[in-house]
DNA sequence: TCTGGGGTCCTAGGACCC
DNA sequence: TCTGGGGTCCTAGGACCC
């Protein structure tokens, strides 16, 4: 059997990056994008990485003055743009080779399986070119002979300009030295705790755990963790994964932009969120029949405390939006108490089917059978077709003093006619 | 004034059954 | 005084990912 090659594809900064294709303006500048209500920042361009800017420090924390001096950009944060370009990034990546496997909104493992003839470098280095070259972005590729390989190789060309984006790690004659360089915290299935705990038993970096014995890793690392470190010596334990499996909870859940007290609001916000669930679980053609309801107050104030949920179970598998608005209400009224500020609810959907397996009742129609399914489906329609939510429901509020604020929103460049780029004449 | 959101997997322990 | 054992299912919590 022929041995596996991975790479691992990663756009550069993706969100920020996605920004700069469109203002090239901000080509070199400092440019940062935000959190759902602008709140923390999620991604960096190597520019604000340089003054010394975190993932995750609050915007609100950042001097004005500092990001005046430095002409520091930062919007909120742009999906519908982000989604776009990722796709025209992953269609690019199809030409490669068949056999792909979207990770995440800026990441694919490509297998080269079948390609040990060519110069995977070469290759490589081509694969990164063609991707500018359709979209604009900028894209790091590692190859490796396990997915968690090409992942080490991926932060290895991050990190060295002058590997210039592309390292394959198979070949090179000095493996033990880039896994001493890859310190166990950059570790693929190496997180905060788990770093503390290797770090506690003097393991600093992927080759110390490499030499770790197996008993000890999986005793604490749960086999998640052996697998990982045999992908750290060469065995290839974690498959591409084609097709993307389907869900089995699908969670809908938001800060407000301003607290609320009122169990109406509370209603009418996570009434929203229900609808964007179960929207997501008609995209998938699937039915659920658990719903959960979350809230909780603001945990970073100084003010009196609580958080609560719980859950009720639909008499049927369904789809239809108004079973669960309905739910999502009962439940919100069991789980209220007045008296606080809330700044955050949610809905979890869970125990999903595909609607072909959901079962029948003699005694009620399922949801596939009456007009509940042409209702959602010709709402879904009208939805895709003018824009999203120009239909919605009543329950989710109309003033919505809690909506999200987004004080920084580029536009939606390749997405909407009303905000495509303008070429001028001169 | 202002601190994100959406997922998966594994394990331990309790409930329940025979 | 003596107080089973084993299997299965479910849930909560903890870890991870982006």
């Amino acid at each position: 059997m022929a041995r596996d090659v991975f790479a691992l594809v990663d756009c550069n900064s993706f969100y920020a990056s996605c920004e700069k294709v469109f203002n090239p303006h901000l080509a070199d500048k400092p440019v940062g994008i935000l959190s759902n209500n602008d709140g923390i920042i999620v991604a960096l361009s190597p520019e604000l990485k340089k003054l010394g800017i975190k993932r995750g420090d609050a915007a609100f924390k950042i001097d004005k003055q500092f990001i005046r001096k430095n002409g520091i950009y930062l919007f909120s944060s742009n999906y519908t743009l982000y989604g776009d370009m990722s796709n025209r990034v992953m269609q690019t990546l199809h030409d490669f080779t068949p056999d792909i496997e979207i990770y995440s909104i800026d990441e694919a493992f490509l297998s080269l399986k079948g390609f040990k003839h060519l110069n995977l470098t070469k290759y490589g280095r081509q694969i990164k070119r063609t991707v500018y070259r359709h979209t604009g972005l900028p894209v790091s590729v590692g190859i490796g002979p396990t997915k968690t390989l090409a992942k080490v190789a991926n932060r290895f060309a991050k990190k060295h300009p002058f590997i210039e984006g592309v390292f394959d790690i198979i070949d090179h004659p000095d493996k033990d030295k880039i896994l001493r360089w890859m310190e166990v915290e950059h570790i693929w299935g190496v997180g905060r705790q788990y770093a503390k705990m290797l770090r506690r038993n003097g393991i600093e970096n992927a080759f110390q755990l490499t030499q770790a014995p197996n008993k000890w890793v999986q005793n604490k690392m749960t086999i998640v963790g052996l697998r990982m470190v045999k992908e750290l010596r060469g065995i290839s334990c974690i498959n591409l994964e084609e097709d993307i499996p389907p869900k089995k909870e699908i969670v809908s859940s938001k800060s407000f932009g301003t607290s609320v007290t009122e169990l109406l609001d509370l209603q009418e916000a996570t009434a929203e969120y229900c609808l964007r669930a179960v929207e997501k679980l008609r995209e998938e053609n699937q039915v659920a029949s658990q719903i959960t309801i979350f809230i909780s107050t603001n945990r970073f104030k100084n003010e009196p405390q609580y958080a609560n949920y719980a859950s009720a179970r639909l008499p049927l598998p369904s789809a239809y939006s108004p079973d669960f608005l309905h739910a999502a209400a009962t439940i919100m009224k069991k789980i209220y108490r007045p008296g606080y500020n809330y700044k955050k609810s949610g809905v979890m959907i869970s125990d999903i089917i595909h609607q072909s397996k959901a079962p029948l009742d003699f005694f009620q129609p399922c949801y596939l059978d009456d007009k509940r399914k042409v209702i959602m489906d010709c709402m879904d329609e009208i939805n895709e077709k003018m824009g999203n939510h120009r239909l919605t429901y009543a329950a989710s509020g109309i003033k919505k003093p809690w909506q999200m604020k987004r004080q920084a929103l580029t536009p939606s460049y390749t997405t909407s006619w009303q905000h495509i780029p303008v070429v001028k004449a001169i």
